[in-house]
DNA sequence: CTCAGATCCTGTGCGC
DNA sequence: TGCGCACAGGATCTGA
């Protein structure tokens, strides 16, 4: 379940392990992901150097120098440290590093991403230069918000899902966020005032940070990289509680599918 | 241009 | 127990 805050604690996980590094071997068992890995990937890596791991919206950066890996989570992927003769059908990605460091990309719905990209070309690269600003920056304020919901016949979760206005916002801390703002979910953007911005700004920042705090949210099989659970599911105000009671006014949590996605609000709370 | 829906893929959990 | 179906953290393409 990777939005932000459980890439940017994968993030954190490999950066402890893997910075200052050099590549040893790379091994890839599956090329089909997202989009086909390329086939000289390997060959590429080796004997580059880890100078650092960064996160950009919901991609992990390998920054190598003047290169960078490109990874993307989708909806299922995940790297944990292991060995070589540990691996398992989804493990599609090996990666030997100096000191004996081994880590391993899985991934069983293969809906993210491996690619090798120029730094210098990152920005202007068609994984990133629709990206809007980061949740977590100054750039995302009530201002912002108000002027991006202007004329938007869409519902406001599906705004605020939208990368290319605001990253790392997904399915849970969408409804979670929209929750603590007490804004409904199927409001038309265009029909938030001023106020609600603000209020929405503030809750989507507070959510993520907390989530943050708690070490993001396992669902199914999300893992830190150390292997450790995130406890932010624990947390949760109303993502997969439908029918059960709000904590806020006890009315019964509702469920409906909005743009494709189930969403989750209190009908009381939120208007 | 905007927006909703289908699509990619595998695993899990539920009802029958 | 076993089967079929609905649904699951996301991004992208299509077409209304």
């Amino acid at each position: 379940m990777p939005e932000l805050p459980e890439v940017e604690i994968v993030c954190r996980g490999l950066e402890k392990c893997v910075t200052g590094k050099a590549i040893l071997s790379v091994q890839v068992r599956n090329r089909h992901l997202r989009q086909l890995v390329d086939r000289s990937l390997a060959k590429k890596l080796i004997g580059k150097k880890i100078l650092r791991i960064r996160r950009r919206a919901k991609y992990i950066l390998f920054d190598l120098g003047e290169w960078c890996l490109v990874n993307h989570l989708g909806m299922t992927g995940n790297w944990r440290q292991g060995s070589k003769s540990e691996l398992g059908v989804h493990d599609h990605i090996f990666i030997q590093l100096q000191n004996k460091i081994e880590i391993i990309y899985n991934d069983p719905r293969r809906f993210g991403l491996l690619e090798l990209i120029k730094s210098e070309d990152l920005e202007q690269h068609r994984l990133f230069k629709h990206l809007g600003v980061e949740p977590l920056s100054s750039e995302f304020n009530e201002e912002y918000l108000f002027k991006n919901v202007q004329g938007k016949n869409r519902s406001i979760k599906s705004l605020i899902m939208d990368q290319t206005i605001v990253v790392g916002i997904g399915n849970i801390y969408a409804s979670e966020s929209l929750f603590v703002a007490r804004v409904l979910p199927q409001k038309s953007a265009k029909d938030l005032t001023r106020k609600e911005c603000k209020r929405l700004v503030a809750s989507i920042v507070k959510t993520l940070e907390k989530s943050l705090q708690l070490g993001g949210s396992s669902i199914s099989d999300f893992r830190h990289f150390g292997g450790e659970n995130g406890e932010f599911q624990n947390s949760f105000k109303v993502y997969d509680r439908e029918g059960e009671f709000c904590l806020r006014c006890g009315t019964s949590i509702c469920r409906d599918t909005l743009s494709g996605r189930s969403t989750y609000w209190c009908p009381q709370c939120q208007r």
